[in-house]
Parts: C-alpha cells; sequence; structure tokens
DNA sequence: TCCCAAGCGGAGTCTGCCTCCGCTTATCCT
DNA sequence: AGGATAAGCGGAGGCAGACTCCGCTTGGGA
C-alpha cells in the first residue's frame, strides 16, 4: 500500500469515528471524506460502503467481545455481563443496533463475518451457562440474542438509559422455573 | 372539504397502504402521490408529514387495541395477548416498530397521541395485572413497553417469525418471584 | 532521473424530500 | 345560468446525500 493510501486510510477512519459519534451511524459520508481532506472518491475506494466503514471501526472491540465470551465462566452473572458488554457497543453511536441487525441479514458483508465470531462466543457461553443449571435450559441462542439486541435497540431509541435494568429483568426470568 | 379534495385524500391514504404493504414505511412519497394521480403538492397539503399519513392509516387499529386493554381482566394471559396484538399490528408493514419508537420521542405529532392512548391503557392493564398477582410488582409499564416493542423489532429485523415464542418468554419471567 | 500503475478527486447523475406560487375549478350566490 | 372567489391543485425547482466514472497526479521502484 502506497504511503498517501495508507494516510488517507486511516484519516478516514478517524473522522469517520468523530462523524459517527456526533451524527450516529447515518452521518453523510460526503461530510466524512470533506473533513478527511480527501475526495469523496477516496472514501469509496478504501471502504465501499457504509457497512465496511463501520466494520473496520468495530472489529476490535467484537474481537474483545469475543474473548470475553470465551473467558468467561458459565454463569448466569457472566452471561449478563457479557448481554451489557454487547449492548453497551452496540449502543456506542446512534443507530448502530439497527446496522448491526440489519446486516447480520446478509451473510455476504464484512460486518456480518465479524459479528459472527461474537455471536458464535456468545452462543457458547449461553449454552454453558445453561448446562451449569444458570439458565433454562430450553432457550435458544438466536431467541436469546434477538431479546438482547431487541432490548438494547428500544432503550436507545427511548432514550431510556435503562440497559441494565431491562437486561436483569430479562435474565431473572430466564432463571430455570 | 370541496368534493375533489376528499377523493384525492381517500386515494393517497390507499395508495399508501399499498406502498407501504410493498416496500415498508420507508417508501417514496412522490411515487405514492404518483400512483394516487395527484401531484406531490397534494399529498403535501393533505398530510404535511409522513408521520401524519401513517397516523391517518394507523387510527383505527390503535383505538381498537386501546379498547382491547381495557376490556382484558388483570391477568398474565390477557396482558400477553394485548402485548402480540401490539407487536403484530406494529410490524404491519416494514419499518413500523422504527417508526413508532421513534415518533414516541416526539409529543407534538399526531402519531404519538394516538399511541399515547393506547399505551396509556396498557399500562392500566398491566398494573392491573401486577394487583392480581400475575406479574411480579416492581416492574414499571415504560419498562414493559419497551421491552415489548424492542423485541417486536429485533424478531421483524431478523425475520424470525418468533414473536409470541419470545413474549411467552418474557412473559413467563415476569412472574412474581 | 524516468516511468507507470496505484491512487486521487470531483464533476456528474440519480433519487427522494419538501416548498412555493401561478393556475384551475367546485361551489355558492344572485 | 353564469359570474365571483376561495379552496384546492400540481409540478418546477432547490436541496441533500449516495454513488460512479474517468482524466489527472504522484510515490517509489528500476
Amino acid at each position: 500500500m502506497r504511503a498517501d493510501a495508507r494516510r488517507n486510510y486511516e484519516r478516514l477512519l478517524a473522522e469517520a469515528r468523530a462523524a459517527f459519534a456526533e451524527s450516529g451511524v447515518e452521518a453523510s459520508l460526503e461530510d466524512i471524506a470533506r473533513r478527511a481532506g480527501v475526495g469523496i472518491g477516496t472514501l469509496y475506494r478504501h471502504f465501499p460502503t457504509r457497512d465496511a466503514l463501520l466494520e473496520a471501526l468495530l472489529r476490535d472491540g467484537f474481537d474483545a467481545l469475543a474473548a470475553q465470551a470465551r473467558d468467561a465462566p458459565a454463569t448466569r452473572e457472566a452471561l449478563a455481563a457479557w448481554a451489557l458488554a454487547v449492548m453497551e457497543s452496540s449502543t456506542a453511536y446512534r443507530g448502530l443496533t439497527t446496522a448491526f441487525v440489519t446486516t447480520l441479514r446478509d451473510e455476504s458483508t464484512e460486518l456480518y463475518a465479524s459479528c459472527k465470531a461474537m455471536n458464535a462466543a456468545g452462543t457458547d457461553l449461553l449454552s454453558r451457562a445453561q448446562q451449569a443449571g444458570g439458565i433454562r435450559p430450553d432457550v435458544e441462542a438466536p431467541e436469546f440474542l434477538t431479546m438482547v439486541y431487541g432490548i438494547a435497540w428500544a432503550d436507545e431509541q427511548t432514550r431510556g438509559g435503562r440497559t441494565e435494568r431491562l437486561l436483569n429483568l430479562l435474565l431473572d426470568g430466564l432463571r430455570p422455573i
């Protein structure tokens, strides 16, 4: 990669992070390019889609969450802590949860691949917690993840700031009967 | 209201219903006007915002849901049935749940007013069910509604078709401890 | 130093939102 | 019936943002 290309790539990432933090994931791409001091064509060459840009920003966080799930003990508390971390990272930028969930339908994207490893680790943690008796055994991982993402989204939208409380209500209720 | 105005109003509503059903609530308004055989200006005169159009389409359903909540007995089962009906109506068009929840933040819209009566009736039903011992008493209505809408949204997005199952998991878990 | 492919950038196209205002016509009045 | 008039119409036009295309520039190897 040529030095100027690398430089532009980095600047774009930095400005994208700032713009997303400020205006949410729907921030104008033309604006990001302008702020980075490059043409819009350059942005599109490095990141062909908005999702590609998001993925580059979020990859490290996903990896960390996957690792957290793998290292966690098989308890309801650990599952709750992991889910809370997922919810918090999915609300890092306004609209992120929506981007996640809609992208998770399209298996061809980079963002999907990144998310998938994290969700797989979460799936494993759930099933370990179930075997250890912390969670009722009939709940399936996609059901659990759907509820977690849904609650994160709704709390973000209503600006509730109740993520942890809602997650606790949910997990309390998923105890074995 | 002049006869031609009334006619246009009705045609716009009919075409909007069709377009939303087909393409989701983000369907192009210019397209709806075109299909109704009127100018875009006419659409905007009758329905100044997309929400106004949605509200006109959904009002009757909201009223019915409010009535259902008022007439329901104070049981967990009745609350579940009402919540399921809410979830189903909020997924009548693709993207509707999002429109609901984001609009519920803006108290000045018509859609807000319509939704509010329905949510108020649901709030009352929840509190009756709590008094009757069917639901744990520390859950507050906004928390409950947030979770219900969130789950409806996530299930719609993932095309899960598990709305009822997820709602049952949630309400099972909200039994008094 | 020269060369050329990697890389740049922005003009141009497209789509959709929304406003504004000159024209049309339904309806009322005589 | 026919004229007056305000209610209603409609689309041109301005704006914003996504995305493409291609002629120009330049980093860096030979």
